[in-house]
DNA sequence: ACTCCTCGTTCGACTTGACGAACACTGACG
DNA sequence: CGTCAGTGTTCGTCAAGTCGAACGAGGAGT
C-alpha cells in the first residue's frame, strides 16, 4: 500500500474502512448462511481472494466488491456503509475551507447527495415560545438545518443542539425531533431528504 | 481482467460500471474546476493512475477510489452511480403563506424535489470586490441560492439580481453565471440541484 | 479406525493496478 | 523566437491483488 508519503491533510484522518468492508462482507454473507466457498462460487471469485478480504487484509478492486454485492444481492454501497449517522453540527465558520480558488470567496459542501435521495427546500421562521414538534418521518428521512437568523434549539428529543446564525446541523427525521425559536425573528433553511 | 470463465448468470449480466464511474470522476473533477493533477495531487494519487480511471480503463481499488471521493468531497457511493426555467426570486418575506399550524411559526417550501433529481447543499462566504464565475454545468443543473448574511449579485450572466438577507432565488446553472458580494460578511446557503 | 466431504486458511505463480518519469500539447510571458 | 508553467497522456518498473492448489481442521457416515 502506502501510495503517498505526503502527510494526509490532518483534517481528513478517513482512511478507507477496509475493516468495516470486511465486516459487512462477512456479515451479509453468514446471514444468508452461505460458506466462504460457496458466496466466492457464487460471485466467481476465488476463495483465497475472499479469505483475505474479510480477514480485513487487502484492498478489493472495484470489480471484486461489484461482484460480491452482486453474488449477495445488495445495493454495492451497502458494503461500505459506516454506523447510523448521529446529529451532525458545523459551527459557523468550522467549514472545511473546501475550495478557495479565487481571492475572498469560500464554499463549503454541506452535505452531498446521497444516491438517489430527494431533497425538498424549506425556509421556517419562528418566534420564541412555541415549540414545533415533528413525529418521525419514514425511515431514512434526515433534515439538514441552516440557521440565518435568530438562534434555534433543534434536533431529536435529548439530543437538541443550540444553533446562532450560519451553524449547520443534520440529524435523523425518523425520530421525534423539535425545532424551537430562542429569539425573536428566528430562520433557517431546512432540507428535508428522503432516500 | 477475466477472472472467471464460469458462465455468467445471464439474469445478472451487470458488470461493474467501470464507465460510469469513470464518467462520474471526471463529472465531479470538472464541476469543481480540479485539473486531473491537481485532483491527484489532493488524493495522494498519482496522475497516470487518475488518467487511466477516468479514461475508463482499469479497476481502481477501493483505496484508490476513497481517496478520490475524500478529495472531491462527495460519500463514495457517488462514484459509482449510473446514471431552460426562468430565473425565480422570492424576496423575503414574500413567501408563500403556509401559515404555521401553531401561533408564531411560518414554513415555506421554496422548491420541491423533482423526481430523480438530487441536490447538493453548499454554504457560501463571500466579500466583496471579487465576483464569483461559474461557468456552465452539465445541462438541467439548477441553483438555489437562500441568503443568510450581507447583499449578493447573482444570477446568470445578463441576468443577475439583487439579494438581501431572507431572500431566495434560482436559476439556470446550464449558463454562465457569477456570485458576487456586495457586503462585507456576505453568506448565503446555495443548493445545486442535479438532475 | 478409515473415508469422504466441506469448512476456511496459507502458499507460490501469475496478473494487474499504482507509481514516477518522460512525453506532447497549450497558453502566457519577455 | 525561447522559456516557463500548466494541461493530460503514455511508458517501464515495482508492488499488490487475484488465482489455483495444497493444506489442516472438523463432522458424518461406514
Amino acid at each position: 500500500m502506502e501510495r503517498t508519503k505526503e502527510p494526509e491533510p490532518a483534517d481528513v484522518p478517513e482512511g478507507p474502512p477496509l475493516r468495516a468492508i470486511a465486516d459487512a462482507v462477512r456479515r451479509e454473507r453468514t446471514r444468508r448462511e452461505l460458506s466462504l466457498g460457496e458466496l466466492a462460487r457464487r460471485a466467481g471469485l476465488s476463495k483465497s481472494t475472499l479469505s483475505q478480504l474479510e480477514s480485513g487484509s487487502g484492498n478489493p478492486s472495484v470489480e471484486t466488491l461489484w461482484a460480491l454485492a452482486v453474488a449477495l444481492g445488495v445495493p454495492f454501497a451497502r458494503l461500505l456503509e459506516t454506523p447510523s449517522q448521529p446529529v451532525r453540527v458545523v459551527r459557523s465558520g468550522h467549514f472545511a475551507p473546501l475550495t478557495s480558488d479565487r481571492a475572498p470567496f469560500t464554499s463549503a459542501l454541506l452535505a452531498a447527495c446521497p444516491p438517489g435521495a430527494r431533497r425538498d427546500l424549506h425556509f421556517v421562521t419562528a418566534e420564541p415560545g412555541a415549540a414545533r414538534e415533528a413525529h418521525a418521518h419514514i425511515p431514512g428521512t434526515v433534515e439538514h438545518m441552516l440557521v440565518s437568523a435568530g438562534r434555534w434549539l433543534a434536533g431529536p428529543d435529548g439530543e437538541q443542539v443550540e444553533l446562532a446564525p450560519g451553524d449547520y446541523a443534520c440529524f435523523p427525521g425518523d425520530r421525534p425531533h423539535t425545532y424551537t425559536a430562542l429569539a425573536a425573528g428566528s430562520a433557517a433553511m431546512l432540507v428535508m431528504e428522503y432516500t
